[in-house]
DNA sequence: TTAATACTTCAATATCTATTGAATTAAAGC
DNA sequence: GCTTTAATTCAATAGATATTGAAGTATTAA
C-alpha cells in the first residue's frame, strides 16, 4: 500500500462522524459477503443519520469522503442507499502501519495476542 | 480508547509529513527504550527536516501535532531537540481498529499471519 | 398524476490545516 | 560578549473540511 493511499484511508477515520459511520457498518457485516454481492448486511444511509444522530447531507458528504477513499462500498435498493464497510481496505491500512509504522520494533508479536484477535463480535 | 483519542491519533498520522516522519523515528526506535529514559533512538528535528526535504518551521508545526496526540516525545540534548517514536500509542491505536473497526468479521486472525508479525527489522 | 420518502447536490459560510518567511529563544564555540 | 547553529514561534496567507438549509432527483405509494 503506497503511502498517498495510506494517508487517505486514515484520513477518512480521522473524524468522528466517519469512524462512527465505519465502526456501525462493521459491525453490520455478514462474514464472507462483500456489497456489491450481498443482499444483507450494511445499512441504509437514513439509518445510519439516525443512529449517529447527524444531518442527511452532512452524513451524505461523509459517506462520499469514505467511498471515494475505498473504505465504504454502496448498492442501491428501492429508493435506499444501502452502504457496507470495505474491510479489504482496513485490513490493508492495519497491514500498513503494523509492518511499516510498527515493525520488529513494536513488538507487535507480542500484543497482537490471540485474546485480541478471535475476540468474538459482540452483536 | 476513547473515540476522541482515537480520531486525534488518526489525526495525527492522516498527513503525509507526519506519516513519513513517524516511519523514520520508528526506524530509529531502540528496542525497550522509552524517548525519556534513551540516551540513543529518536532524531533530531533537523535531520528529520533533511531526512524528509521539509522546511523547519513546517516540521516544527507537525511535530507539536504528533506531540499534542502523543504520538512522538522529545528530549533536548544540547541544542538539538530529539524525538522518538511512541510506540504505545500506534500499539493502542491499532488494538482500537482491530478489535472495533475490524472485530471477528474482519477475520483478522487469519491475515495478521507470522508472516506480517514476524517480518524482521530491515534497517 | 400527485404526494411522500430517501438521498444527494449545491451554495454559503465558518473553521481548521498547512506553508512560508521573518523574528525569537537557547545553547555552544570563538 | 559576539557569532553560529538548532529549533520554535509568530503572522500572513492559501487551501481544505465540515455544517447548514434549500433545491433537485429518483423511487414508491396513494
Amino acid at each position: 500500500m503506497e503511502i498517498e493511499r495510506v494517508v487517505s484511508a486514515l484520513s477518512a477515520l480521522a473524524q468522528e462522524t466517519r469512524l462512527k459511520v465505519f465502526r456501525e457498518l462493521v459491525k453490520e457485516h455478514i462474514p464472507g459477503e462483500t456489497c456489491s454481492s450481498g443482499t444483507g448486511g450494511g445499512l441504509p444511509a437514513g439509518e445510519l443519520a439516525n443512529r449517529l444522530n447527524v444531518g442527511a447531507s452532512s452524513l451524505s458528504f461523509h459517506l462520499k469522503e469514505m467511498q471515494w477513499n475505498g473504505l465504504v462500498s454502496s448498492r442501491k435498493e428501492g429508493r435506499s442507499v444501502i452502504y457496507s464497510a470495505n474491510l479489504p481496505a482496513m485490513q490493508g491500512l492495519l497491514a500498513y502501519l503494523l509492518e511499516d509504522c510498527c515493525g520488529g520494533a513494536c513488538g507487535a508479536a507480542q500484543w497482537v495476542s490471540m485474546e485480541n484477535l478471535t475476540r468474538e463480535n459482540e452483536r
